[in-house]
Formats: structure tokens, C-alpha cells, sequence
DNA sequence: AAAACATCCGGGACAAAATCCCGGCAAATA
DNA sequence: TATTTGCCGGGATTTTGTCCCGGATGTTTT
């Protein structure tokens, strides 16, 4: 006989919650016992329902999915977390399991594969969504926490005063502007970017800003409204 | 009596369509009748179902959702357009309905919502989600299309050439990498965005990016993974 | 203390590009 | 037919970027 696993939802789309609610709910093997938007909420409700499964949308309003997983595995060390994750990019699985996920779907993929997902993670196997390429998976096993973290250490080798420049430059201010802004000559600046592009393998300016993005050191969001 | 709506869904996420499906599905006035997951896909089955409504979600794979919905209306007059969006800010919005969409939804709103939206809508009736702020919509009913439509309207006045290079400029190529992709000379690639900065009034390259970002025509998001 | 090293600064020479202005061509429009 | 509009690209000039250089300063090593 088989239980049934008890599942908490957090995800900010209550439209998408429905979603995974009513596949989920086809199952007999699973049971939904509670949604919250936030992750907030989330650990309340964890605290109360302490379900089986937590299946937390990677990206919440208040707070990384990521670093929601690991409080969850801090604080529940029972509960097992199912990512659903619209993205499928190597630095985000890893990190993913890395914080204590055992598993992660992303949400494009099919319903089938979640359920399949779902009943990995409930037997405490390590589930990771098939749709994902396979040259992820196999740069996954070969390298199981390094590549994620390359692009911090490189940006680690910039000087302080590269780094100032840098983010002077990725927020969209012209060479000439960012001396100005240092009080230094603005052929100074060009060296500076010169060396940093050189040290990071950046070949235009828009791969700087592209960088900077993914570093979390410009917020491109903001950009959208 | 009242008839039956039939609904066509195009959004590129299946876990989501489904919820969307389930919601619908305890509603006896729709029907879905079909899904596609790409904007081209969208068009084929609009083609053959000729469905009385069609929910887009405003970011696709292939395609922006706004443009989509202009397509629609103008190859499909009979079909209304109700947009699904992740993003509640006023442009958006302002466009989608320029664009002919007949009504606008957030994902995040509730599934009530969703059934009211989609009567109001089956009923000739515009409608926008109650839940955008209230700020927006005073500033929609006091410009009715003047302010938000300052993006899009000095976006239409390029030419079409014009509206093409943009895009690959805004995706980070030079202007020689444009000008191979489109056998023409790089001076001409340069004459085009000194051009398009003029007439969008805009004084650098990332400008120029995050006007690319803010329309929609590049997905910023992808940089962070 | 001396030497070696790293960082920050900026110049000079040259290459690349952006900018401004020009005109030709073709198609659509009046 | 005459005019406008979009597309294309050249020429001349200015601006910016690239590569290589050396000096000033402070820190670490020997």
C-alpha cells in the first residue's frame, strides 16, 4: 500500500497554481494540502501543514525560489522541494540542487513529466526534467558545482577600481561620462574597460552589459515599465 | 439560450495552458477548442477552428503577443482577443488594446477573474483585470492613448528596413554583423540607426537596448540565467 | 632596505566607428 | 508626369576604441 503524499505549492500565479493543482489532483498518489503566493506565506504554511512535498516556483515576488529552498531544508529538513523553474539553464539547476532541491521541472514541460517528477522526489530520488538539454546534464555531472560559480570568480580578478568602472559602465554611462564621474581622464577609463573586457573575455559593450545583468549588478527589470 | 464560446489558447507554457483549460472547462459557456504553444502555430489553428475568442499570452517564443493580436484582428476580424500577461504596467496594456485586443488579464489574478473577463469579452465588452493598479487605469482614462502610446506610435513611424535592423541591433550585433545578415553595406546599417535614434529620439547604443527592451522586441530576461 | 609587484593613471600612434551630408535608384502616390 | 518615401551607399570629418608605453604610488617579498 501506498501513501498518499501531502503537497504544498508555492507559486505567485494563482492561475498556474490552478494548473498544477488540478494535475496533481488527477493522481491519487499525491494530494494537495495548501497554495501560497509568497515564500513567506510558504513558511508559514510549511509550518503548519508540514507536508510531504513543497514544489516552489523558482521565481516569487518576495524572495528567490532558491533561496527559499534552502531555508525549507533548514528549518523542514523532512519536506523535499520539486523547483518548477521557466528556465532550463545549467547555472540555475545547479544551484538548485545545490540548496537542497531534489528536484526540478521546468514549466514548460509536460504534465506527465511533473507527476513523474513529483514521484521521484517522493521516494527521495533526485529528479531533474528530461526536456532539459542533454549537454546541461552531462556539463552537470561533469562539473557538479563549478561552472556556476566561474563568472563570480572572473569578475573576482577585477581590481576595485575596475569593478567601480564597470558598473559605471554597465548602467549605460559613456566613457567620457564615467570620468567625469571619477575625476579622471576619460583615456583612463577606456584602459579600464580595456582591461576588464580583456579579463572577463568581453568582446562589446553590450556583452559588459549583458555580464553585469547576470551578476545581478544592473537590474534590467527596470528597464521594462 | 446562449451559445457556447470557443476558445483557442496560445501560450507557450503547457502546465499553464492547462490550468487555464481546467478553469475554463468548469465554465458550460466555453469551450476549448484548441492550444497551440507558439504565435505561427496560434495562426494555423485559428486558420481552421475559427474560434469566437483566443486567449494570447503577451510573451511567446516566436513572437510578442501584442503582435500577435494585431495579426489576429487583422486576418480574423471575428475573433476577439483576450491578452493573458505576466506584466500589469500601463504600456503593455495601452498597446494591447490598440493593438485590438478586446481584453487583458494578469496571470497573477485569480481564476474568477479569468471566467469574467472571458464573459465580458464573448459579450463584445472590453475588459481589464480589476486588479491593475488603480493608478494605471486613471492614467489610461485620462490619456486615453497619448502617453503609453508614445513608445509604440514613435516605434510605427520607422520604416518597416528600419524597424528590422533595430532588432538586430538591439540583440547586440554590430553594425557590420547586420549589415552581412542583410547583404547590405555597413555604412547603410549606420545611416539606418542614426536614423532610427533620431526619430526615436534616443543617444546611445544601450538606449537604445532598453527601448528594444522595454517594447518587448528583445527578452532581457534571458541574460540573467 | 632593496627589489619585485600590483594598481592606478594617462600619453601617443594608429585603427575602427560614428556622424553629418551628400546623391542615386526604385516604387508608390498625387 | 512630378513628387514623395524608402533604401542604399559614398566621402570627409570627428569621435571613440585599441595597443603599447612609462611614471607615480603603495604593498609585499626577499
Amino acid at each position: 500500500m501506498v501513501e498518499t503524499k501531502n503537497i504544498l505549492i508555492i507559486d505567485d500565479h494563482p492561475l498556474f497554481r490552478e494548473g498544477l493543482k488540478t494535475i496533481i489532483g488527477r493522481d491519487p498518489r499525491f494530494k494537495v494540502i495548501g497554495e501560497a503566493g509568497t515564500g513567506r506565506e510558504g513558511l508559514q504554511m510549511l509550518k503548519k501543514l508540514k507536508p510531504d512535498l513543497t514544489l516552489v516556483d523558482i521565481s516569487l515576488p518576495d524572495q528567490n525560489g532558491i533561496q527559499l529552498t534552502r531555508e525549507i531544508r533548514r528549518l523542514f529538513p523532512e519536506t523535499r522541494v520539486l523547483i518548477v523553474s521557466m528556465h532550463s539553464k545549467i547555472d540555475y539547476i545547479a544551484e538548485a540542487f545545490q540548496a537542497g532541491a531534489t528536484g526540478y521541472v521546468v514549466k514548460e514541460s509536460a504534465a506527465k513529466r511533473l507527476l513523474q517528477g513529483l514521484e521521484s522526489v517522493a521516494n527521495g530520488n533526485y529528479f531533474l526534467d528530461s526536456s532539459v538539454s542533454h549537454a546541461v546534464v552531462e556539463n552537470l555531472m561533469k562539473f557538479p558545482l563549478k561552472e556556476a560559480k566561474i563568472t563570480d570568480a572572473d569578475y573576482a580578478t577585477l581590481t576595485p577600481r575596475e569593478q567601480e568602472v564597470m558598473r559605471l559602465l554597465a548602467e549605460g554611462l559613456s566613457s567620457k561620462e564615467v570620468a567625469e564621474k571619477l575625476f579622471i581622464s576619460p583615456k583612463t577609463v577606456e584602459n579600464h574597460r580595456a582591461n576588464i573586457m580583456n579579463k572577463l573575455d568581453l568582446h562589446s559593450a553590450i556583452e559588459l552589459i549583458r555580464y553585469a545583468a547576470k551578476l545581478g549588478l544592473i537590474d534590467v527589470d527596470l528597464w521594462k515599465e
